[in-house]
RNA sequence: GGGCGCUUAGCUCAGCGGUAGAGCGCCUGUCUUACACACAGGAUGUCGGCGGUUCGAACCCGUCAGCGCCCA
């Protein structure tokens, strides 16, 4: 017998526990069956579960349990990466709390460190997916930094390097100055800030009181300037084009050059270039070939290394002594002393309030700056256009397909792909640089000596780059990686290409765009035939949810006060889209009220007897009411499916709640109440045989959304092994097709609609049961579904007569397709508020009525409008015209 | 500045050429022996504005307005 309440609780971590253990999770590529497959995006090792999480692996479940349902050898690769920064931050986070530094402990002890917290507390989020119900295939489960997948990193990097796709390059890179190392453009995030624009005077050389005027946010780099820049057709400073200024501390000769990149309408018109310090300047600098000194240290210090040479004493403009003294101080500190100092020799125009974008790193949080160093490179132009053909030619296809543009727009931009990072948690690069700086990029440190022998002829120490690669880098790989590559397993050969990838689309660039390249690169085919792009979880205001703002909700919180179950359908149901999802306390507790209705159907047909019945045969099945329910069951699946094939999440979960809630709790059980308390007999066998079998269908239907309360109730019920409704077919079902006896059900339906409907106008009491007259042509479903209509419409057993109103006195009136129905309401029945109330529908009537007489009355509807169409507006308009005559002979006979 | 999206019932959203829908909320009634996380009934919409295409527009096109996001 089932509790008497539904208890996600006490359930939820049983039944995952028994299907991880039964391995149904599992694909096994020996099965002859055809694959699915899906790799999780990979979260970050040092994350844990948090809303959007919850969303994107539902809705990765729904479409993995459903598919190996549906019989497929259903693959959900799951795992981590090893998020280098994030990760080695945490780490040192933890060391500083010991009082330990990285440096100090050196590299070798530093990586055991990491690993040690790592199998401590890396990958939290692996256990909290198994709390979502996430069907994942564990014992496959992978780690970026994991030795097959290091390998398939290493023999990217060697190949990519050998056909010349990677490189090393001296150019600017976006650096963190607390990080110390080079970060993606991807994690570059720009924040507003209220600064100051100050403007610099720059003296003219051989031209003594002329100066040219240049604006700044950060003055602290001019003493990295190489030259003024100026548009070429600014008359304002033709003269000067082709002169020298002096900039100002340092004494340096730079000359004013025209540059179309200089905007006369910006500022002064005139604009200062530090080639090394800002990435228009450096395009700038290369084009006129102009020296690019770096004077900013790694930790943004300045440092005055490449520009000591060439200072020079001039008075009232150049001050060696002072610009030596700033050797070592922080850029904020310097920008202060250099502001001073410039005011002092009047070289300070003015300081104006301004608000601009600064460029901060997403991790470290602290302004970036652009830094000239030497990098290795990946050619993304190259590797991009096979990509962009792919999504061109449609082998791989965004849904929603607005995407593609955000795809397009990238990739078709896209900029050399900086893969180096100063950081010791990652896969190191496998590179050796030979005595004389000579590389040698090979798989091991072996091949690396062998080929340096052959190159000098004889023994040499070689060193190796200690830098190691973007984390992205291994994640390109993940969807091949995963299966095996570079061997070539049997995973690979089924499972490669994956079918879908579930994502948000912040994530375009990082994840789709980059397993693209890589995929079609090395797998000479697309990572993945569809991408699935859903929209960001909000609060119920639509506010992005943060820390900061208090407004996060813990999905597994969410989990512990509704159940599994309700966060899943919920996410679904509200997953539409191209759409935002507002996710609010109130609509998860609607659907915790579903997974109850669900159960306490179940209960009920429990307690009258429904029993699983495998033999039952729905073919077989002759009533009017089993045929009914069979055929919207049919219908249910068939939407369901469909609904899924197109990836419409919320469809799914509506069309299965409205099918579930209102056709077989609020129509179909409550008409089989009067059969199953009635005698037992053939027709009691159908009603329950039907009963349990679409409650079974409606399980099946069910589990991928709702996989904890339908296998509870799988197995309760007795239709199987909990573990077991994993594998279960999924119902097909088929469009719907209306038939005759079905049509019964709905004149039942529709009568019990229309008294419960008058009654409640005319204020009748709950309570009363009245007598009903019945006439009319068609009368059949009436009479068939009586005892339903005496009980759910409270009324005595219905009187088939002539005509129902004649000779009745006063009473209630209404109709159901085609029968007419009579309620004799003498001392009940407020007369005037009957004819309010068919006053009332004799007024909609009659609008209808217009509208298609309207409709028809115009030449060019008919003339061009499909004439099923036409037909259809003829037959409405002569039910509008009965349904009026049937009101006015009602109207008619309480006149007065 | 460039691009994308959104604007439909009080709220959150479906619908995207031929009868305006759902959930929640609201109002009224009901302990009808599965379920008050329930049942029954009800009210509420110039489908953002304007113009066009069409026999017919919430839906297609143009335009304006407001909101949001992405990239410079």
């Amino acid at each position: 017998m089932l509790d008497k309440a539904f208890d996600p609780a006490a359930m939820e971590a049983r039944l995952y526990a028994a299907a991880e253990a039964a391995g149904v999770f599992s694909a096994d590529p020996a099965r002859p069956a055809a694959p699915f497959t899906i790799v999780i995006p990979p979260p970050n090792v040092t994350g844990s579960l948090h809303i959007g999480h919850a969303l994107n692996n539902t809705l990765q479940d729904v479409l993995v349990r459903w598919r190996r349902m549906q019989g497929r050898d259903a693959l959900w690769m799951p795992g981590t990466d090893h998020a280098g920064i994030a990760t080695q931050m945490v780490v040192e986070r933890l060391l500083a709390a010991q009082g330990q530094e990285r440096r100090a402990m050196g590299r070798e002890a530093f990586l055991r460190r990491v690993w040690e917290w790592k199998a401590e507390s890396g990958g939290a989020i692996t256990r909290q997916l198994r709390r979502l119900g996430a069907s994942l295939d564990w014992p496959r489960e992978r780690f970026t930094m994991d030795e097959g997948l290091s390998r398939a990193v290493i023999e990217v990097f060697v190949t990519l390097h050998k056909q010349g796709l990677i490189y090393r390059d001296r150019r600017l890179v976006n650096w963190d100055p607390k990080l110390l190392t080079a970060i993606s453009d991807l994690e570059v995030e720009s924040r507003e800030v209220k600064g100051t624009l100050w403007t610099l005077r720059y003296p003219i050389e051989g031209a003594p009181g002329r100066f040219i005027q240049v604006a700044t946010t950060r003055p602290e780099t001019m003493l990295g300037d190489t030259a003024v820049a100026v548009h070429p057709d600014d008359p304002r400073f033709a003269d000067l084009v082709g002169r020298f200024a002096i900039l100002p501390l340092t004494g340096r000769r730079i000359p004013i050059i025209a540059d179309a990149y200089s905007d006369p309408e910006k500022g002064t018109g005139a604009v200062k270039i530090t080639p090394a310090h800002d990435f228009n300047d450096f395009e700038v600098g290369r084009r006129h070939g102009l020296p690019m000194p770096n004077v900013l240290d790694p930790e943004a210090r300045i440092c005055l290394e490449e520009i000591a040479g060439e200072l020079a004493e001039i008075p009232g403009v150049a001050e060696p002594d002072f610009v030596r003294a700033l050797a070592g101080q922080e850029r904020f500190a310097a920008r202060k002393a250099i502001l001073e100092k410039l005011e002092a020799l009047g070289l300070l125009e003015k300081a104006e309030p301004h608000t601009h974008q600064v460029p901060h790193g997403d991790r470290g949080g602290v302004p970036l700056e652009p830094r000239l160093t030497w990098q290795w490179y990946c050619d993304a132009a190259t590797l991009a256009r096979p990509a962009i053909e792919a999504v061109e030619t449609g082998r791989t296809v965004f849904v929603p397909k607005q995407w593609e543009n955000t795809f397009f727009a990238w990739m078709r931009d896209i900029q050399p792909w900086c893969i180096s990072r100063q950081l010791w948690w990652g896969h190191q690069i496998p590179a050796w640089y030979g005595p004389d700086g000579h590389i040698f990029v090979e798989r091991t440190q072996q091949e690396a000596e062998a080929a340096a022998r052959a190159h000098y002829g004889r023994e040499v120490a070689l060193r190796r780059d200690e830098d190691v690669l973007d984390t992205w880098f291994s994640s390109a790989l993940w969807p091949f990686s995963t299966l095996g590559w570079p061997e070539r397993t049997p995973e690979l050969a089924k499972h490669y290409p994956t079918d879908v990838l579930v994502t948000g689309f912040d994530i375009i660039f990082f994840w789709v765009a980059r397993m693209m390249m890589m995929g079609l690169h090395f797998m000479g085919e697309v990572p993945f035939r569809h991408v699935v792009i859903h929209g960001l979880v909000r609060d119920e205001r639509g506010q992005k949810m943060s820390k900061s703002k208090g407004n996060v909700m813990d999905p597994l919180e969410l989990i512990d006060a509704y159940g599994a179950d309700a966060v899943r359908f919920t996410l679904c149901a509200l997953a539409s889209p191209g759409r935002d999802i507002k996710l609010s306390k109130q609509r998860m507790e609607g659907y915790r009220a579903f997974a109850t209705k669900l159960w306490n159907a179940a209960r009920f047909l429990e307690m009258n007897g429904v029993r699983p019945d495998p033999a039952w045969k729905p073919a077989d099945a002759k009533g009017m009411l089993a045929r009914w329910l069979l055929e919207k069951a049919d219908a249910a699946a068939f939407e369901a499916n469909r609904s899924l094939e197109a990836f419409r999440f919320d469809d799914y979960a509506s069309g299965l709640y409205a099918f579930l809630w209102n056709t077989y709790c609020d129509w179909f059980i409550e008409f089989a109440k009067p059969v199953l308390n009635g005698p037992d007999g053939p027709e009691k066998e159908e009603v329950r045989g039907v009963a349990q079998h679409v409650l079974g269908l409606a399980l099946r239907l069910l589990h991928p959304v709702m996989p904890f309360v339908t296998a509870e109730l799988w197995e309760k019920l007795g239709y199987g092994d909990a573990v077991a409704l994993t594998t279960t077919p999924y119902p097909e079902g088929r469009e719907a097709a209306a038939e005759a006896g079905a049509a019964l059900v709905d004149q039942a339906i529709e009568a019990i609609s229309a008294i419960r409907s008058a009654r409640s106008t005319l204020n009748v009491p709950a309570s009363a049961v009245l007598p009903l007259r019945v006439s009319g042509a068609q009368t059949q479903g009436i009479r068939a579904f009586a005892p339903q209509i005496m009980r759910l419409a409270r009324v005595a057993e219905p009187e088939f007569v002539a005509a129902a109103a004649e000779g009745a006195g006063p009473g209630a009136f209404c109709a159901a397709m085609g029968a007419e129905l009579f309620l004799p309401l003498a001392g009940v029945v407020d007369l005037a508020a009957e004819r309010a109330r068919l006053g009332k529908e004799r007024a909609r009537a009659e609008a209808e009525r217009a509208k298609l007489e309207a409709k028809l009355a115009n030449p060019g509807f008919r003339a061009k409008a499909e004439e099923a169409v036409v037909a259809e507006t003829e037959e409405r308009l002569q039910d509008a015209a009965a349904e009026i005559a049937r009101l006015d002979a009602a109207l008619t006979r309480i006149a007065n």
